[in-house]
DNA sequence: TTGAAAGCGCTAACAG
DNA sequence: CTGTTAGCGCTTTCAA
């Protein structure tokens, strides 16, 4: 019994004592004024009893009426709702996860929200989350495991499940943290955890078949953080495509994955130059471009450079960057399909990542190889030696 | 009477009867075999009862303990702490927020978290609120209204605040949702809702009287969309300064705040072109550019183009783009202190827009005006017109 | 199909 | 300073 409920009803004498469902000792005492609102409890938002004792119902059919429709008969379902509507009722979606435990909310974890490679990630987890009714905690880790920890610390007990755009924390943590709630991780394999990953050998074949067919040879790879999962990829996939494709590739790093990154990159490139280079990505791709321009060196007339992720830049940059584009909105859609899926019950945890295809986009940075390729160590004409 | 406590504390015959507040009744029925794991409740994460169990207090002392220190003896309080940090229990966010419907999250709500002007209003609130121990709900409306009333819908029964990083809606339904929840706007002015806005008349006067000293008369802007808050805003401060400074501003718009809209802009600033121009933002700005240039017009030596905002993209793009730097995390941070001094009883509500400082960012896209100004109508020098 | 009643885990008076 | 006792609003057996 609702003590709570009775009393203040009881306390309320201008409220007269509306048979709100006493105990027959309350019901001697006999009411002498009519009533005209008859509120419940404190005056506030309107609960289940509310819409209950408006309707003539039990609390409890007006929560089957929200939660397990179907369940109620249809008649009274139609004038419960009517009622709730009329009471301005909308569940309390604490209370429904203090008993369910289902809160309907996601989390995203990404490194760097100001990184445009994560835009749209962000954008594919929330459309596809909103479409089943989730809303999602954004967790920006800001390239910090320790804030990335506590952000998710702060998140994990109130999410049902979460996306791993891209962690700075390690494999050990992410497993622990994978022990407490469904995850999936998006571009990073993880053992035991599911993931879904760009189709990174597929991106950089593309890219140096691209160069190939332009007379490129060979051609220098300008490498990402050599913590980086998709580094690593993109560097075995590029080492593979090299040998079907009989273009030689050099590698030249690790660069910071950044537009100083590029400009190290470029720096050292300009010591033993090829006629292109494919880059880490986008960014990295962009600072090459604006160093060696800077010393003189044409884009593409005397270098081809490929970026990667294809981000909004790319298409702002002078000269237009021809770049690898990942689907990421699909990504992100592809993870939280995933996420809702072990949430729901059936746990595919493990086994190997989904992937998902990418394409390359030829814009103006690249162009036919220089009439007569450099000789090794030797700077493409018009290139001023460091 | 909890009964599900009672029950399996009588249950487990090797913690003796201690007088666990069992009545009288209970007492009796003694219990025939003994158990192993005097398990309390239903296996699962440990909660107050379990610790208060385990430490030998009362579930409110331990309640206490992690929601009001300092009202609870300090021994008693570490003891407490050790038997929690033991048991691994952590305080569950949703029973705590159904007593005081306070969780700790906040919602920020943006249009498009694709725009880089978003980034770092993001991370500002982001940062403001960790710091306060609140974390984010990220409401992207992608410029929909429709979207942004859902998605903030399923939000607001779960945040505490709001935080309005520009918002598509109407000031009518703003008003509404604000008479909900503690809520403060981000660049746009709601009688009634604090704001906090950059400070835009400075930032366009900046700009003009760099342009002024550059010798550039008359100068053209480029504007922003017509129902925005902020154009009105920089218009209306590039006719003070106009006059304060002697140089003339033509207006030319209403544009799509997009590098297309600056597309637009350069068509028809083509037609009867000025030494200068101010974009209403940075991607207009740099849709000028990419158009002009294309058509044989240099910047800066032909024009000088200023854009706003300082967004990544301004310092990649060729030439650098000089342009009002508006201190968006500043903008964030500073929004979220308002909201959470309201959320903490204080409702200063309404009141004047805070405003903060912006700056001018010089970067290459300004020059010397030409040695001769074109006269009015014609097209300075080198420029094909149409 | 509906109602009664017991919690979910925590906080908050109110006593002691 | 600590324990008792009601709830917060909703879900969920268990009966009817």
């Amino acid at each position: 019994m609702r003590a709570g409920e009775v009393a203040p009803g009881l306390d309320a004498p201008e409220e007269g004592n509306a048979t709100t469902g006493a105990t027959e000792a309350d019901a001697v005492s006999v009411p002498e004024e009519p009533v005209t609102t008859g509120r419940p409890r404190r005056r506030g938002v309107p609960t289940i009893y509310d819409v209950a004792e408006a309707a003539g119902v039990a609390p409890s059919t007006v929560s089957r009426t929200f939660s397990r429709p179907g369940r109620v008969n249809s008649e009274t379902a139609a004038r419960i709702r009517q009622v709730a509507a009329d009471l301005g009722y909308r569940t309390n979606p604490m209370a429904r996860a203090l008993s369910t435990t289902h809160t309907s909310l996601l989390a995203l974890v990404v490194p760097d929200i100001t990184n445009p490679v994560y835009f749209e990630i962000i954008n594919g987890v929330q459309d596809e989350a909103a479409e089943a009714g989730y809303t999602v905690v954004l967790v920006d880790s800001r390239e910090s495991d320790r804030r990335e920890r506590e952000a998710l610390e702060r998140a994990l007990p109130i999410v049902e499940g979460i996306v791993l755009g891209t962690s700075r924390m390690s494999d050990a943590s992410i497993r622990m943290i994978a022990k407490q709630r469904p995850m999936v991780a998006i571009n990073r394999a993880v053992r035991e955890i599911p993931s879904v990953v760009p189709d990174n050998s597929r991106g950089v074949r593309r890219a140096l078949e691209h160069l190939g067919e332009l007379g490129h040879e060979p051609v220098t790879y300008l490498a990402g953080p050599e913590a980086s999962w998709a580094d690593g990829m993109r560097w075995r996939g590029l080492r593979e495509a090299s040998l079907e494709l009989a273009v030689h590739v050099r590698r030249l790093g690790p660069l910071a994955p950044t537009v100083a990154g590029g400009v190290a990159g470029a720096k050292a490139w300009l010591q033993s130059p090829t006629t292109a280079v494919i880059g880490f990505n986008d960014l990295v791709a962009i600072g090459f471009i604006r160093y060696v321009t800077s010393r003189g060196v044409r884009v593409p007339e005397d270098v081809s450079v490929v970026g990667y992720d294809n981000i909004f830049a790319a298409d702002l940059v002078t000269p237009p960057l021809t770049t690898v584009a990942t689907p990421r909105r699909a990504l992100g859609a592809a993870a939280v399909r995933n996420l809702l899926a072990q949430i729901k019950g059936a746990h595919p945890r493990g086994g190997p990542p989904v992937v998902v295809p990418v394409k390359l986009v030829e814009r103006q940075s690249t162009g036919p190889a220089p009439a007569q390729a450099p000789a090794a160590g030797t700077p493409p004409r018009g290139i001023p030696v460091r």
